[in-house]
DNA sequence: ATCTTCACCTGTTCT
DNA sequence: AAGAACAGGTGAAGA
């Protein structure tokens, strides 16, 4: 239901970008920092409903892969599950979120230590909060409403329509790769994201069967 | 807490009447239809809080000894408690309302349903919603503010002080029976409501020990 | 007593 | 039109 399927138009509520930043490890280990997703927060993301609703596409697409590990019953398997991230802005800062899914309205949330976040980083609806990961790694970071974002035109100029290639690395996470056009693309799976079609590539061995279910559905 | 002590002067929120209608099976089975009790809704039942307050009395006699059957946690048994109803016009339809007790403000309330019953029967503050039982069946129905109640007199007198005498029949439900005043009204537990005496008569022999117990709390 | 967390629930909106 | 997604809610339990 994530990628076959024509995806939903962008509600304007969440944003995708090819911003790479670096990962520093105190040992010096380096490595490309990758984009997932963002979402401006609503005032219930950071309101006390304490929790932070995660787009379901996104959530599928980034958290379900690495949280369902094998096979079984996947539902509890996600059961009391936490995600980890670090700080975007380095420090060494940790923030650890319970992530979910809620059954009766069907949409995912992260819960216990979201507040702590909100908080923390005094986040108001209209910010963003970004998702990054550097290979299994993950990265929250957030930035005032308004404000420029890194690498983006000072002029809002459209891309012109696109290809972005996404292919299954060892690893849970799928990497992004932006190319400038759409040679090469293999045929097949790709949907449309805010005038960018992203591809599927052929995935590579460790594909899960869950994350397997995930992409076909 | 509900018969013994002396309840709250009524808010002018319910009434008890002894309509006593026809409940049609398919099969041609028939039964007495009986009334249980009424509310007048107020604006907080047919708004944006998606639940009707039960009065708690009405709860406790009709609702409860349904709900927890055996021996155990009664609290327990409470939770995801759902009540069918037939809706009161006939056609078949019914409605599922789930039942619950509100700790925070002590009262019992239906929630999941009811709001699809609001709707559907276009209810509004100051409209009556009735409820009644054939056996273990139970019926729900409503009327309009103002509008005449079957059996009631054009005018409306209001009664002198009387007394309505409460019995208990097999099965789960107790009878309500209006007796015109209070010849012979049993010594010992009843309760005024809208400036009638509710008097609960001896119970005849099925009377579970729970119906007992909530009677005699 | 208060705050957080959790597991539900629903109306609106968009597809 | 019907359904999915989700923003905005709830009570209950526990810390």
């Amino acid at each position: 239901m994530a990628l076959t399927a024509a995806l939903p138009e962008s509600t304007g509520a969440e944003q995708s970008q090819g911003v790479v930043k670096l990962a520093r490890r105190n040992g010096g280990e380096e490595r490309r920092r990758e984009h997932m997703f963002d979402k401006v927060v609503t005032p219930s993301d950071v309101g006390k409903l304490n929790r932070l609703v995660v787009p379901k596409h996104f959530a599928e697409r980034y958290f379900l892969p690495q949280l369902l590990g094998g096979g079984g019953n996947a539902a509890s398997r996600l059961a009391g599950a936490v995600l980890r991230f670090e700080d975007g802005r380095g420090g060494g800062k940790a923030w650890a979120f319970r992530f979910s899914y809620w059954s009766s309205s069907q949409s995912y949330v992260m819960t216990k230590g979201w507040s702590a976040f909100v908080r923390d980083r005094r986040l108001a609806a209209g910010d963003t909060v970004s998702f990054y990961h550097a290979g299994a790694r993950l990265f929250i970071d957030c930035r005032r409403r308004g404000a420029r974002v890194a690498l983006a035109p000072a002029t809002p100029v459209l891309p012109a329509p696109s290809r972005v290639l996404v292919t299954s690395t060892p690893g849970p996470w799928s990497t992004p790769c932006s190319t400038s056009d759409d040679v090469g693309a293999p045929r097949g799976r790709f949907f449309r994201l805010f005038g960018v079609d992203l591809v599927l590539a052929g995935a590579e061995p460790p594909l899960s069967t869950d994350l397997q279910l995930a992409l076909m559905r």
